[in-house]
DNA sequence: ATGCAAATGAGAACCATTTGCAACTAGCTA
DNA sequence: TAGCTAGTTGCAAATGGTTCTCATTTGCAT
């Protein structure tokens, strides 16, 4: 996309500051997620990765998002009964709306709710960590 | 525990009335489910249940927390890297709060949040069929 | 009692994800 | 630029929770 070049080239100097070598088959994987509009799951990404460099693993994908969850610079997804699915970690936080139909995942973000979660836990004794928020939904019929 | 006996007759109506027969195996994992204040998870449940009646394997534990699971009887949870969680669904709605570090799973519900999720998905043109939210937390530090 | 569809135990099968290993290679060093 | 070495890779095998297969048993309506 526009500038997805200079995204790529800023997560890669994200990883060698982590001390995480950029490869080939890396610098393929990274360029499919910067580019990614969607929320691809480790095969999805593979294929895709193979387009640029045909030498990327399946196993190399899910080393490679393992680090890149690490270093923080991309987020995995367990949505219910499926496989994991991942996103870079750039916007800021949302949740996700997940369409049974589909399997299309909508990000939205409500305040409100994220200020409640942090005081039900607050009441509760607790200091909320992170959270998982995920809304199974069906298109409206009219 | 108190009236467990009647809860346990209850559900062993559910079934039968639901065409699933109530076999001894089935009534021994009922009977671990109706008094477990706690989330166990299968390998669990099939521990507890072996005490009552030694016979049960882990598969009739797998189907017949399916079989519950149809019925309406128990709720399935899949918390964050953990094996599949679960309860009888005779509480009103709620969600759940995990403990990171001891694994505890507390239940809390809120109305707001109920309800603002409904609003959301009903913006983004939706109908919410179910969702799901946990709260990663720590205990506070006083 | 009888008959038969439903249920069971044991173990194999599933399948997404992880790991062991020997052959590479990124990237610092001289 | 060549060399060094710890980090990476591809492949195949291992993992582990959960589901399925199949021969045998059993609940329960008749």
């Amino acid at each position: 996309m526009r500038q997805s070049k200079n995204r790529i080239e800023e997560l890669e100097g994200i990883l060698r500051d982590g001390g995480v070598r950029v490869t080939r088959q890396r610098a393929a994987i990274l360029k499919i997620l910067a580019e990614a509009e969607d929320h691809p799951d480790a095969s999805e990404l593979h294929r895709r990765a193979k387009e640029i460099d045909a030498t990327v693993s399946l196993s190399t994908v899910y080393r490679t998002l393992s680090a890149l969850e690490q270093q923080g610079v991309v987020q995995r997804h367990a949505f219910e009964n499926a496989t994991a699915r991942f996103e870079t970690a750039d916007a800021p936080h949302h949740d996700h709306l997940i369409d049974l139909d589909t399997g299309a995942v909508i990000e939205f973000r409500s305040d409100k709710i994220e200020q409640l979660q942090a005081e039900i836990a607050a009441e509760l004794g607790y200091d909320l960590v992170r959270h998982r928020l995920e809304l199974y939904c069906r298109k409206r019929k009219d």
